[in-house]
DNA sequence: TCTGGGGTCCTAGGACCC
DNA sequence: TCTGGGGTCCTAGGACCC
């Protein structure tokens, strides 16, 4: 009677991931710098563009990737800018310059969609792409995308091309800088399965912390599970996923467009501090600079919250919901201070804090606000209508 | 010599409404 | 007298990712 289910074609999956990004766009600039230790990273870039010293490096700050030269001394992206001054004090230390990463992240993107339109964004400097419906054998399509990148920008990228996100995603690691990889359902015990378990996207540093003390090491061991096991540890849906992800299923979609959630900006004190004096300008300019991207961009939002870090690390925040989506800054600083009130009554702080941001969520466009949002869910709709 | 900044998603409890 | 369950919104915290 129903007709037989037309089988979908089996799906194609890249992930493209950008070698070193940052760094590599930074010796597009200054080639010299090439086959040296460099480091980018650390705090604002007020002194000037050019290359110092990783050795008179001080303050704060963490390193944001280098070069692969770096890493050879055990330098990596997160660790501290005088961590990584001590393991390597020859190294170049380069400031960050995002404008000109988002320009070429631009032009990688750009080039990849020419050959192939369905991309998800991950980033600045990584990419979903769907290649199911491109006639092309997977091979040379994937030289073809790498000298596509190439030639838009000069630097050179990984990819990875699998039958779902979760396999290319850790494909592409698997033959770095400058790597082509397929990868199979049949090369899953192989050649996933060997591989540490926090090298799923989805298993950060608890997680993984968490299945060691159960003896899961490797994809392999988690695959062994009984997936009972793993939900009865991690709980119903983290458990079942686990289990799903060793034995390589996912399917999830390639997400071309997705409406933003929340925009923020946070800073960190050269000095701890709990004194609002120092802080409360600072709350007031980051509610300054969140209330500009939002109008840059034509979006409104509800939630206002501040967030703070304590000297011990530890966060705690606090939300405002208001009526009406705003973003001005003044609407957002008067709900910020209210929220920052709560968790330090008198301007008091139980502590001092390191960190102190801003963030505006539950956003609508601007011009497309429901206008009856805040005064129906009061069942206030009546005198609306008039 | 400690540990940046910008995001997303999930969970869990309480308020409130039907 | 005590008795429901479901749904949505809001808040706070936490894990994770780039």
């Amino acid at each position: 009677m129903a007709d037989e289910p037309v089988a979908a074609p089996p799906r194609r999956i890249a992930h493209l991931d950008m070698d070193a990004f940052y760094a590599s766009v930074e010796l597009l600039r200054y080639p010299e710098l090439r086959g040296q230790p460099v480091v980018i990273g650390g705090r604002r870039a007020s002194e000037g563009r050019e290359a110092r010293p990783l050795a008179e490096y001080v303050g704060r700050g963490v390193v944001t990737t280098c070069t692969y030269e770096a890493r050879a001394f055990g330098v990596h992206s997160g660790m501290a800018m005088m961590k990584a001054r001590a393991l390597c004090p020859q190294a170049l230390a380069l400031p960050l310059d995002f404008d000109e990463y988002r320009r070429h992240s631009r032009l990688f993107k750009a080039a990849v969609a020419e050959i192939a339109p369905e991309i998800e964004d991950r980033g600045i400097d990584e990419i979903y792409i769907d290649l199911t419906h491109v006639p092309e054998e997977s091979r040379l399509l994937g030289l073809r995308l790498k000298a596509a990148v190439k030639a838009a920008t000069g630097l050179t990228c990984s990819i990875a091309i699998a039958p779902n996100k979760l396999l290319a995603k850790i494909g592409s690691e698997l033959d770095k800088p400058d790597g082509l990889t397929l990868l199979f359902m049949e090369d899953l015990e192989s050649v996933i399965w060997p591989l540490p378990a926090k090298r799923i996207n989805g298993i950060g540093p608890k997680a993984n912390e968490k299945l060691a003390k159960l003896n899961i090491v490797t994809i392999g061991d988690l695959a062994r599970e009984r997936p009972e096991f793993l939900m009865r540890h991690f709980g119903k849906s983290y458990g079942q996923w686990l289990h799903d992800a060793a034995h390589g299923r996912d399917e999830r979609e390639v997400v071309t467009y997705s409406e933003p959630k929340s925009r923020s900006r946070e800073t960190t004190f050269e000095d701890d501090t709990r004194d609002f004096d120092v802080i409360a300008p600072v709350l007031t300019q980051l509610c300054r600079q969140v209330a500009e991207d939002l109008k840059k961009r034509g979006y409104v939002g509800r939630t206002i919250g501040v967030k703070l870090r304590y000297d011990n690390f530890r966060i705690v925040t606090r939300d405002n919901t208001l009526e009406a989506p705003v973003n001005d800054a003044r609407a957002i600083r008067r709900a910020a201070f209210a929220a920052l009130s709560r968790v330090a009554p008198q301007g008091r702080l139980v502590r001092p804090i390191r960190l102190i941001g801003v963030r505006v969520g539950t956003l609508f466009r601007e011009g497309d606000v429901p206008a009856l949002q805040a005064a129906g869910a009061r069942g206030e709709t009546a005198d609306l209508f008039g």
